[in-house]
DNA sequence: AATTAGCAGACTGGAGAGAAGAGTGCTAAT
DNA sequence: ATTAGCACTCTTCTCTCCAGTCTGCTAATT
């Protein structure tokens, strides 16, 4: 990128305004605001190179500028390098973020909700999720004669269940066994693993076994675990979903399932923020709306993923370090439930 | 309600048109699609006696007819008793439903879904609670020398989990040896009984046994159990919303968590379908709205509700019988879960 | 060469007027 | 009791006009 110092700075404040006011930005403004003592003239002609070079654009002929994606890329790579929460904003988060003591998935819904209602737009976190999850300790409960339920207990505290029915009678003692059998010798298993040394030597433990690694093979393939989605409200509220149909196009994405599955990451990771911008994302619904994501957790083993959705015209100087500080803060508390 | 025939011919194609529609029914409309050989003059006048009876404003002088909350209220009662699926729609329903094989939470969510797409509205779906929740098996499982998973497995498969954490090194051995006492001594207890007949005997047990009652208690405090709310989409795409402000007031609504368990339904019961529309919802984001619920399950055990929120001017005549037919469906199934 | 003042022109957005259309309420006739 | 007819009301669309905003360009200035 070859700009001037001065165009920088022209473009600093045009998006600067642009995401305060969400209005064109005109020349007369960026020279009232820009601390340089030049007019607007002269501010036209450095805004007709900036659009050139393609960082603004105008609704119209008369119109002040706003920002291209282009120029909020540049934008956030900068915000990205400098911002951080001061910190009385960091001690406010972590105070809030104490306010529950219970367990991981209350915990992780509430750091949703909390930066969620403090960047002013949708927030996303997911439980996090083991490279491959090993089973830690079964349960099989019987629930009545033909029925029993499998808990599968996983490491990071993550429990599945799964209820089993039987064409013939099984009591609670045949359970209890099988179940010591299996605990015996599957614990700290992955599901390729209990495929591979399958025990097998009763009908019962053939069935336990299969729902075993029925659920170890389901929670294996989604890419992230169960997802904390909070502030849809906070977000269309934003001036861009004035239009209906816009709120509309939105909720419609996001009714499907797997929406978060499948927002292109190609390399994330938690040494770095990911910032998406507009027509980057491959999901057209979202290309007017940008996306700050961030991997938290321990890599290679635990992690899950923290975001915030919004407007292109997003607050990044106040997201992007939000995002960083909490994601952060999750990794290092996540330990406690692993 | 003191009616004359004809006047409620004509009430009822006003509503039914309007609900097609959504556009005031004038006159002409109304002697073109009531069968009854008048002109609309005729119908003028009874329209007329049908606004002095309160059944029907214009929202403006020379406009056509749309119905009051009270006309509603009048034409779903008539509704409630009359309309069925026809055989197909409910094999329809049937076999959407049976395609999820796996547990309650994932089955009662489709539930949800089936329901929310085939009314095109949105459609809530909680789980069944029980009157008094009961402990059936406790499995206490170290996570490391300082913490513990206290796991619940409660009647109705339900299953509840706590980290407690400890302030000195206990052993996996410890806690099994405490939760094979609990179990023997608690299975089958309600919070009540456990806090009358507590063990205590060791400050382990006492740690454990507070852990237990907290997630009893927690769970008896809730209304109802977790609701599986989709179709937010289909609900905001109805004309209704057109305006972006309506629709964030009922976003506004939605984000609070407790928003479900305000709902007023004094006297909710497996017997009888509850249908509240418009001023009548004491929630005032819902004043324009309708709901149609009912509770399913077993009385007097778990009972979870099923129900559809909407336009006042939603399709009644196939909401109604569909909330029936899928309450009666889940409580038949339900039983399987408990 | 860079900057600026000044001005013409482009475009928006709102107000106002007018016409067409839809639909009622009333009256008088059937 | 019903209906035809008509005056009147209200909406909605289109068109125009006007004020306001802001740019782009040119020519003057530093």
């Amino acid at each position: 990128m070859s700009l001037a110092p001065r165009q920088k700075v022209i473009l600093k404040v045009i998006i600067d305004r642009y995401i305060l006011d969400v209005v064109p930005v005109a020349s007369k403004t960026i020279a009232d605001s820009c601390g340089l003592k030049i007019s607007p003239a002269t501010i036209r002609n450095e805004v007709a190179s900036l659009e050139v070079e393609g960082y603004i654009t105008h609704p119209h002929h008369s119109a002040g500028s706003i920002p291209t994606d282009e120029a909020y890329r540049h934008y956030a790579r900068l915000v990205a390098e400098r911002s951080q929460l001061s910190s009385a904003e960091q001690l406010l988060l972590y105070q809030l973020l104490r306010s529950t003591g219970g367990e991981i998935e209350q915990w992780l819904k509430l750091a949703a909700t909390i930066l969620s209602r403090f960047v002013h737009n949708l927030a996303v976190v997911t439980l996090p999720k083991m490279a491959q999850c090993r089973l830690k300790h079964l349960d099989l409960i019987s629930l009545h004669d033909f029925a029993a339920l499998v808990v599968l207990v996983l490491y990071e505290a993550n429990i599945k269940k799964q209820v089993i029915s039987f064409n013939r009678r099984v009591s609670q003692d045949d359970l209890t066994r099988v179940a010591n059998r299996i605990n015996a010798a599957y614990i700290g298993k992955t599901s390729i693993e209990v495929t591979t040394e399958k025990l097998e030597n009763s009908l019962l433990e053939k069935e336990v076994t299969k729902s075993i690694i029925d659920i170890l093979d389901s929670e294996n393939k989604s890419k992230y675990g169960r997802p904390y989605i909070e502030g849809l409200y906070q977000m269309l509220s934003q001036p861009e979903f004035s239009n209906s149909s816009t709120i509309v196009r939105v909720l419609e994405l996001m009714d499907r399932e797997d929406w978060l599955q499948s927002i292109s990451c190609p390399n994330l990771n938690s040494e770095r923020i990911e910032i998406i911008i507009g027509q980057e994302n491959t999901e057209e619904a979202l290309q007017d709306l940008s996306l700050v994501i961030r991997q938290y957790g321990i890599p290679g083993s635990a992690t899950g993923i923290i975001g915030v959705l919004g407007p292109k015209r997003m607050d990044y100087a106040k997201t992007i370090p939000s995002v960083n500080y909490l994601s952060s803060v999750l990794s290092k508390s996540i330990t406690k439930y692993i």
